[in-house]
DNA sequence: TATAATGTTTGAAC
DNA sequence: AGTTCAAACATTAT
């Protein structure tokens, strides 16, 4: 479930909460619980793969991992991690990281690395890339200190678009390549979005968990555990070029 | 039924 | 002391 994206979903589903009071809180996170008892969620936002509900002086980060999922007005057969009842109606949020920060979202998280965001800057990211010269370009995209959002199935995508081989390092790519991975990164974000609102992303992929190219009808190949991060890459040896100094 | 997958944090080991 | 790496966590479709 969980990239940039589909946390923009979730919180479009939430925020009919936000300015609500809530009532109860309930749920095996280890975390106080009770310190949502009564308080009105003043925000909920987003930040990459972070979801965060906004109290007076704390907020709530939520964190799906791989696994992690959310029901509104129904619940699932397992045990919440976290619950929230309002007066109007309920949420609840299972196997996922909940933590408690202190003070506000703003004073924590930088929106110009958000890929989702109103606010997303491309020269900022880029220029982090840039600095990262002994890195693949495969775990440079899923760095969430540059790229906030994107994930495994994102990163695939986007080096086929761009027709980078996975494995090239960041200091053999021209930087003009470079500027066109940030630009395609954040443009494949909404197409990411605009699909998954459909329920039709997986027939959108090009080469993620595909094993014929769609450009030139070659084997797609498949690392398991490509660089730094040991996560999948599918990519095509013909169409995508390894950058090599 | 065993396996693998859209992810991150932690703490041991070096 | 800083870096690296495996383990832990947890769900569901195939």
């Amino acid at each position: 479930m969980p990239e940039g994206p589909s946390i923009v979903i979730l919180r479009e589903e939430l925020s009919q909460f936000k300015g609500k009071k809530v009532l109860k809180v309930s749920g095996n996170s280890k975390i106080e619980l009770e310190r949502m008892k009564g308080k009105k969620v003043l925000d909920m936002r987003s930040w990459g793969k972070h979801f965060l509900i906004s109290f007076d002086d704390f907020f709530i980060r939520i964190h799906l991992l791989m696994f992690g999922s959310y029901r509104v007005n129904e619940l699932k057969e397992t045990a919440p991690r976290l619950r929230l009842e309002f007066k109007a109606g309920e949420f609840s949020f299972y196997a996922c990281s909940v933590k408690i920060i202190e003070g506000d979202v703003n004073d924590v998280y930088d929106w110009e690395r958000d890929t989702m965001s109103d606010v997303w800057n491309p020269e900022k990211a880029y220029k982090s890339l840039v600095a990262e010269k002994e890195e693949l370009i495969c775990d440079s995209l899923l760095d969430q200190e540059i790229f906030a959002g994107v994930g495994n199935i994102i990163k695939n995508e986007v080096l086929f678009l761009t027709k980078v081989q996975p494995e090239s390092l960041v200091k053999d790519i021209p930087r003009k390549k470079l500027k066109e991975i940030v630009k395609t990164a954040r443009e494949y974000c909404f197409d990411f979005l605009r699909w998954k609102r459909k329920f039709e992303l997986k027939k959108h992929y090009t080469v993620h968990t595909k094993s014929v190219c769609p450009d030139c009808g070659s084997k797609i190949v498949l690392k398991q555990k490509m660089g730094r991060r040991q996560r999948r890459s599918f990519f095509c040896e013909n169409c995508q070029v390894l950058y090599l100094k």
